[in-house]
DNA sequence: GTCTATACGAAGATAGAC
DNA sequence: GTCTATCTTCGTATAGAC
């Protein structure tokens, strides 16, 4: 794998979270990571859906193995961690920047593509429930509070972008770890 | 206000909830409504920016109505017609429709469309919280669930759309109902 | 692998007649 | 208010040399 591709992938994954996908153009990732503009279509020779679909994977595999790093802990301390990381997606980009994938979902034509992120938010999902269930949830409470967490997450960044303010992210972590901790107690 | 202008921004709010920002264009809006080519800087001398920014409002306004109607009832009667509502949104689309104003923050670039977005969901917070509020709940808890609850519905809806399924809606929304009757029985 | 140059199409915007 | 025609910009994609 090149070095070139992969910060190419990486500029891609970092202009869709703050751009959204329009933002996301050849000319904007040339100048972002200063790659030469003859080797775009020898790197992807599909073109945009595939540099964009290499961007939303790498935004996958870099949560995943960033929650991995907490397997095994309690499911509280998962959820401080999965909370933990998007607020730090927050407070790094000053609030400019949200999910890669949510971005694309939501202005996508391609079905290549979105499934590229359906398969990010499964196997999010999917993850996330194997860590709180070896964190001591029971099966059913896993799976409904992975699904829980990450949409309101998603949605929390949302907001918190848009205001340009943690303060709504801030709100909704409160209670999503009010909850994780009444789950871990009264099971 | 003109029969045009009306159903152009009506189209405009109902391609941004199914294609997003970028699929938001002139020719589709034209198609979608039969509406007059020619009329178009007619309507909307601002151009594009403009035609959003009332189909924002429109999507905003919308939702407080609908919410209005229910103004006096019990918290959680209030909780229940909000995720009614967006449960019919991802139904009545076969899962193809999602916000409209989500859609907009995160691909736009002009700042002007983005404070049109914030005010919504200003909006939206500030009416929820005092239906809530009404409905029971202490200023404090209504504050906080409105965000929560905005937020949920927001990243679940996005996760449904992609699945082309309601089921992940539907598991943070059973949550959500659990969470607002622990909030009214035990204050 | 990388370059320059360029084709091609889509979308926003404007001009001027009716 | 509405029309046609046109301009401009931008973004994707290709061609062919180095």
């Amino acid at each position: 794998m090149g070095e070139v591709r992969k910060r190419m992938v990486e500029g891609a994954a970092q202009l869709l979270a703050r751009r959204g996908l329009p933002g996301t153009s050849f000319a904007e990732i040339l100048e972002l990571t200063g790659a030469p503009r003859g080797s775009v279509y020898h790197h992807f020779p599909d073109g945009k859906d595939q540099l964009v679909g290499s961007a939303v994977d790498l935004a996958g595999t870099q949560l995943v193995d960033a929650l991995n790093r907490k397997a095994g802990a309690p499911a509280e301390e998962i959820t401080e961690h999965f909370l933990h990381i998007w607020h730090s997606v927050l407070t790094r980009s000053h609030c400019e920047a949200g999910c890669a994938v949510l971005a694309v979902t939501v202005a996508t034509d391609s079905p290549e593509l979105m499934n590229h992120a359906v398969t990010v938010f499964r196997t999010w999902r999917g993850r996330l429930t194997e860590l709180l269930e070896l964190g001591g949830l029971t099966p059913l409470h896993a799976t409904q509070f992975a699904t829980t967490l990450i949409a309101s997450v998603e949605g929390a960044v949302v907001l918190s972008r848009a205001e340009q303010n943690t303060e709504p992210f801030d709100t909704v972590a409160k209670q999503l770890l009010d909850q994780i901790r009444r789950m871990v107690t009264t099971p």
